[in-house]
RNA sequence: GGCCCCUUCGUCUAGCGGUUAGGACGCGGCCCUUUCACGGCUGAAACACGGGUUCGAUUCCCGUAGGGGUCACCA
């Protein structure tokens, strides 16, 4: 099954937004800054460390918030690695106790990225049991990112090994979210459920290997234990009586799991490149299912498996796989023992985006598909793409970033390691911004299917530049330019309404005599026009332009009103303005 | 509950031992202005708490509190 993701026209991969080929750089965007701090990727030696013989030392040349805390890190795990544990060795973990020296490992190495050959490969893994989330999109967003700024490719994998809960219209709605936002991937898509059979392959080499176990409780079984365990108040981890089980014990006819055999002493630490420096004991690690009794790979066994052979050295996401990664980690050092060639990758977790209340995501506030932003909210991507880039990690005092300014400053050091809150009102300014910025004619196509009836795009498209300084998204907008196009008798609104008194309405007659005979349909004519009435009169501007809109809009609200009377026309106008005339009966004058 | 992680204005963030703690959104005021916006200026608003370390902590360490994540034959 190998699909490839869909093609859309006009859309040149991952290097800018569809249909708009130069996305305009804010002043603020294109401010040059200097340098913060030496947090980027380098092939130079620490300076700020001693240079040291251990890998570790070596290797880590990210430094982040926790930077500092680096260097203790690699002596803890040294100190933890080289803690005697020859059961270790025994258990079939011999690399857990042996000197780790001269492996490749871990987490927090910066690989060879920019250096020595091996470039950065990043990768996006949804699983398709629905649409892409705000928080998918921005572990999308980052690994991206990461890819661009060190030159390595970013790619897609579809998790769908979960039969049951995986969909076909989930996985369109994810390419078509990603494709929205300019972030799909470099090369077509991977679907995990096709590899399953090299899945298997790899357990079987662990099952050989004496690092996993045929194991034959059922998960009623261990439901049931799990229900003793919790009633008595102790801790439940897994301890099969099978894990160390000899071939002759093996029932012939019964279905089985294959389970990681993992260590219960020793530590292992992550050097993650958000979080810092992560140290969990191996006794917390179960052992956790490789392969269902059907045969199929679990997530955990399919990312491991995936990750290594789509070659990924980064992997990006949110922080709800830290405890993951520990479990990873196993098959991987496992893999690697068993035929070499099966490096640690560096790991960054990202935290969590959380609703305006703080709590977890919800649809209430947030926790809606992009395709929601994009449809319902008249969101634009390129504003979407800034929100998300600025919620978690901040460069100085930018604010608005273009895709070109992220790709060069975008550093995943800087990624802050608390969850934020999604905060709607920000993400409207933000597209305010962009709307204001966006081209007339891209913003009329996009406008044009938002409103009722028909349309006629040009004159949208020449109505935009004074239309899109008022709204925040492109709902707004339609509502803005409804005036253009809505058919005599106009609706009145009320509070427009109220502006029409029998006083303005003979005053509007004074003006459709007076516009009557301009020739003249131009904004700076009819601005003289007005002007010398008002005053003629005694009145201030705004005493006719009133409720000269009220008859021209039935709103009160709009663009100016000389702009209004041009987009309408001279003949429009004056239909509209003869409508709610009452005959210049020179109550004033 | 076990384990792991997090904590700067209401929100998003800057800050890397010495700053009047900066910016942005939102909120208030003023200016611009025919309305609404845009724009400009301006105001209120934060280092969770307690101990250390230090001549000096927002910054480093340890606790406490609060928050989050995770504990499946889901991913």
């Amino acid at each position: 099954m190998d699909r490839s993701a869909p093609a859309r026209a006009g859309h040149t991969r991952g290097t800018g937004w569809p249909r708009l080929a130069s996305a305009t750089m804010s002043a603020a965007g294109t401010t040059p800054r200097f340098p913060r701090r030496a947090r980027r990727l380098s092939t130079e030696p620490d300076r700020n460390r001693p240079a040291k013989g251990t890998i570790r030392h070596a290797r880590v040349r990210w430094t982040s918030r926790s930077g500092c805390a680096k260097g203790r890190v690699a002596v803890q795990r040294r100190r933890a690695l080289h803690r005697p544990s020859a059961q270790l060795a025994e258990l079939g973990w011999p690399w857990l106790a042996s000197d780790r020296k001269g492996r490749s490992m871990a987490s927090g190495s910066g690989h060879d990225a920019g250096g020595t050959g091996t470039s950065v490969v990043t990768r996006f893994a949804p699983s398709p049991t629905g649409f892409l989330h705000i928080g998918g999109a921005r572990t999308a967003l980052f690994n991206w990112l990461y890819a661009r700024h060190t030159g390595g490719r970013y790619l897609l994998r579809i998790e769908d090994t979960d039969r049951a809960r995986s969909t076909e219209p989930a996985i369109e709605a994810i390419f078509d979210g990603l494709d929205w936002l300019g972030l799909m991937g470099d090369e077509p898509a991977t679907f995990q459920f096709a590899r399953s059979g090299r899945h298997a392959e790899v357990a079987h080499a662990l099952l050989e290997a004496g690092h996993a176990y045929r194991c034959y409780l059922t998960s009623e079984e261990l439901a049931a234990r799990r229900e003793l365990a919790q009633a008595e108040r102790r801790p439940f981890r897994i301890d099969s009586e099978w894990r160390d089980s000899s071939p002759e014990a093996w029932p012939a006819d019964k279905p089985y799991v294959v389970r990681v055999k993992a260590p219960r002493d020793g530590e292992t630490t992550i050097d993650d490149l958000v979080q810092g420096s992560i140290t969990v004991a191996n006794a917390e690690l179960d052992d956790f299912i490789l392969l269902r009794s059907d045969g199929t790979p679990t997530y955990m066994l399919a990312v491991v498996v995936d990750d290594h052979d789509m070659g990924v050295t980064h992997v990006i996401r949110g922080d709800d796989h830290i405890n993951n990664a520990f479990r990873q980690l196993l098959i991987i050092r496992g893999m690697d023992a068993v035929e070499g060639g099966w490096p640690d990758p560096a790991y960054g977790h990202v935290p969590l985006i959380h609703g305006a209340d703080g709590a977890k995501l919800s649809k209430r506030h947030g926790a809606l598909g992009v395709d929601a932003y994009r449809d319902e909210m008249g969101i634009l991507p390129e504003a979407l793409f800034n929100y998300l880039l600025r919620l978690g990690w901040g460069h100085g005092d930018d604010e608005i970033i273009s895709r070109e300014q992220a790709v060069e400053w975008f550093d995943i050091g800087h990624v802050g390691k608390g969850a934020s809150r999604f905060d709607l009102a920000k993400l409207q300014n933000l597209n305010g911004h962009y709307l204001r910025e966006a081209d007339d004619a891209r913003l009329a196509a996009l406008v044009a299917p938002r409103m009722a009836g028909a349309v006629d795009q040009a004159l949208l498209a020449r109505a935009m530049p004074v239309l899109k300084v008022r709204a925040k998204n492109l709902n707004e907008l339609a509502s803005g330019a409804a005036f253009l196009f809505a058919r005599r008798p106009l609706a009145i609104e009320d509070k427009a309404a109220a502006l029409l008194t029998d006083e303005s309405r003979s005053l509007l007659g004074a003006v459709a005599q007076r516009l009557g005979m301009t020739n003249d349909w131009s904004l700076e004519a009819l601005e003289e026009a007005l002007k010398a009435m008002a005053a003629e009169r005694g009145l201030g501007l705004g005493k006719l332009a009133q409720p000269l809109r009220a008859a021209l809009t039935g709103q009160t609200t709009s663009p100016g009103i000389f702009d209004v009377l041009v987009l309408l026309g001279r003949e429009e106008s004056l239909a509209r303005i003869d409508a709610q005339a009452l005959p210049a009966t020179a109550i004033h004058d």
